[in-house]
Formats: C-alpha cells, structure tokens, sequence
DNA sequence: CTGGCGTTAATTGTATACAATATTGAGGTG
DNA sequence: CACCTCAATATTGTATACAATTAACGCCAG
C-alpha cells in the first residue's frame, strides 16, 4: 500500500501525478505493478475522475503504460527503449551541461551543492530510493540552469524513464558511485567550463549506461501473479 | 467552425487528438483559438469526458494551454519559446538524419518521395497548410528510418510546436523554399551519405529559423475578441 | 458617456451512475 | 486430472448531474 497522509482536503490531478512520480522514482512502486483508480482514488481521497487525470498524465510521459480497459501499469521499458533513453540523454545533456556552465551563477551553485549534499546524506541513511530521485533532480537542476526549459521537460521525461531502466536493469544493489562524477561536474561548473563539463557530463552518462546489463529481458517482476503468469 | 464529418459512432479521445492536431498542423486552427469543450464535443459526437481526454493530451504536448477554469486555448509560443524549440531541433535532428542516411532502406526512400510528391502537389493547389503538414512530416519520417522512437517523440512535439511558431512568426506567406531542401535531404539519405545529410539538415535547419520574425511579440491573433481585448 | 457593481448566464471541475469489458472461479465434460 | 464453458465479480469507459468559477450584461451613479 501506498503512503496515505490523511487528506485535508482533495489533492489535485497534479498534485496526485507528482507523489506518484516520486513514489516510481524513489523505487518504493517498481516496473510491471498496476495502479487501480479505485485504490489510488481512495488513498488520496478524490474521485476516479481526478485518478484518471493523473494516470494519463504520467502515461503520457512514459512512467506508466494504460492497457485499454485493463488499467494503468508502471511501464516496464524493453532492452532496445532502455538504450533509447541513454542515447536521446547523450544527445541532449552534454550540450545543456556546457550551456549551464557558462550561465551557472553563484546561486546555481549552491543550489547543486545542496543537492549533492542530500545525495550524500540520503546514502549515508541508507535510503538507497531517495539518493536516486536526488540524483536525477541534479540532471534535471542542470538543465534548468541551462535556461532551456523545453529540453528540461525532454531531460525530466528520459530522467523518469531512466529509473525505470535502473530498477530493471542494474547490476548492482550497491552505493551509486555516482557521488563523484558529480561532483567533478560541479567544478567544472564553477569554473564556468564549459568544454569539461560537457564532456564530464558525455562520460558520466556512459559510465551509468555500462553498469546496466542489457544483455537480458529483465526478470524482475514484484507481482506474483505476473511471476507465475506463464 | 471546425470540419464535421457526421459521424457514424463516437470517436476515441485519440482520433479526436489526431484531427485536431491535424488542423493545427494545417493552420486551419491558429494560435490563441479556443476549444470549448461543448463545441468539440457537439462536432465530434461525444461527451466532455472524451473530449477532454483529448485536449490534455494535446496540452501535455504543448499544442494546447489550459487555463484552470478557463479552457484550453491553442497555444502562443513566446519568442524565447520559438527559439528554444529550434534550438532542441537542432540538437536532435542533424544526429537523426544521420543515423536515417545510415539505416535508410530502398522501401523508406520511397516513402520519403511519396511524401516530397505530395508536398509538391500541396503546393501546386495552393493548399499551403497542407503543405506544411507534409512538411512536418517529412521530419518525423526521418526520425523513424533512424530507429529512434524515444527521440521520434520528441521531434514530434518539436514539429507540432515548430507549426505554431510558423503561424505567428513566419515572414513571408508565399511559397515555402524547402522543397529544395528536402530533395537534397533524399539523395543523401539515398547514397546513404551520413555526413552530408547531417550537414543538409542542420543547415535546413538554420534556414527556417532564419525565415522567422524573431524580433518582436506576435500580434495576429483572428479572434476579434482577442484584439480588441485591450 | 464612462466606470464600477451585482446579477445572470455560460463554462469548466468533480463526483457519481450506468454501460462495456475483462477477470475470476465453479461446474461440468472428456 | 486437465480443459473448456459460462455465470459472477471486479474494473475500466463514458455519459450525465451538480458544484465552483469565470465571463457577460445591464444597471445605476457620477
């Protein structure tokens, strides 16, 4: 069951869309579950209706995957659409990287050394779920500094789709080693240079696609009824 | 008033989707417009609940604004938006042409031809709108010779974007010049050229940015409501 | 004639009822 | 015992009713 915070009054369609989201991104609800509207409406308190605008919308950005008449299913994405993921963020963020290193300002910074820091703390904590949300809430920040707000929606959409890949797909439990990688990319940042940060950034990003193992279909699957489907 | 095709039985939110983004790409729906959700729903023979299917939809890729309480309104790129959509085209389309020229099957040259064909023919009717739609789609065709449907989708909420940019910012209402362009696009997917055809396409690209007026706010708006609103 | 105020009408937001479809489980048959 | 059929149940799809909000209009004061 989800996290229920008792409801003052109804969230909305968004409102329910964002922990949702958060929820797939920290790894607490994984690839393959479904999500009823009636359960979902009546753990945050509003109608199908409102339910129905929220599935939609994630199912638009790819998290979830809505079968016609059978409901809304966090998307399991498939070998070939996991190296599309990395591919299209190959193709994006090294050039935001170099672009938010030349306009980052002071704030920025400290805005991305915060990150960092809750990243290493979330770590330290043992909440391996909420590390990999921050973490790519530092890829997303970087396009935001970048002032390209259009790719920063195209950045959020493969950011979502690449936790999905990572719970499907990663080889290790084990701390991220990510940690470092970012915070070279920081100081590049600092240093306004922008020739390091995008090719710190190229690299971190074949780093993370070489620690999935893409040779498989992936097995996991947490419902039972769809381990003992066949 | 919109097309209405007397309709046998109700039509799903995604056809309704698809013809109104058809008349968007066709510029016989402009930006600003609004979509009542009786109008739609009246001239497509369904309830506000499909209809409304439809329009988030079409919001969720930026074709569409919603305004809570409002409605949804056909969306006015700003001028800072109009450049950051050929700014991301830019990064994602040259990289596409190549991996097309590189992939390229006799069946998809084709297609392509088909498809310079038509826009031709557009042109030659004086169907402008229709033109531009099959210019759009030339784009998206690439994308999917290219194998890339993660980026596919994203080329396509460019190109739908890229239409409304068209609408409020192009210079001149005479004769699209990219026949040509999309010709020299053909023979070097055609020789499977990848280089050239990158080079082809990122100059394409320049080109049609270069045709906009980027130097001030729209002001065409065909709602007299909305023209004399202030 | 102009500008503000309040009422009326129109439109969207949400919940709910009903229809359509898929899933489950029992019962029967080979 | 496996397999098929079919009713019973649960879930989603769509339409509609009502609430909330916004826009439109007329009215009156200045």
């Amino acid at each position: 069951m989800l996290k229920k915070h008792s409801n003052p009054q109804s969230l909305s369609a968004e409102a329910i869309a964002t922990r949702l989201t958060e929820a797939v991104h920290e790894h607490r609800i994984l690839p393959g579950m479904k999500l009823s509207e009636d359960e979902v409406g009546e753990i945050f308190g509003v109608s199908r209706t409102v339910v129905r605008q929220a599935l939609q919308s994630l199912a638009h950005e790819g998290l979830l995957t809505i079968e016609r008449n059978r409901g809304a299913f966090v998307s399991k994405p498939t070998v070939k659409e996991a190296r599309e993921v990395f591919e299209a963020r190959a193709l994006l963020e090294p050039r935001m990287t170099r672009a938010a290193a030349e306009r980052a300002t002071r704030r920025d910074i400290s805005i991305l050394e915060a990150h960092i820091e809750e990243e290493h703390e979330a770590l330290a904590a043992d909440k391996a779920g909420r590390a990999l949300k921050l973490s790519g809430q530092f890829h997303i920040e970087i396009a935001r500094i970048a002032d390209q707000a259009t790719v920063e929606t195209f950045i959020r959409q493969l950011i979502s789709r690449s936790s999905l890949v990572i719970a499907l797909y990663w080889r290790r439990r084990n701390a991220m080693c990510e940690s470092h990688a970012h915070h070279a990319l920081l100081d590049a940042l600092k240093t306004n240079d922008g020739d390091t940060a995008e090719e710190l950034m190229k690299g971190h990003l074949l780093d993370l696609l070489s620690q999935l193992d893409l040779t498989t279909q992936p097995e996991k699957s947490l419902s039972l009824r769809e381990a003992l489907a066949k």
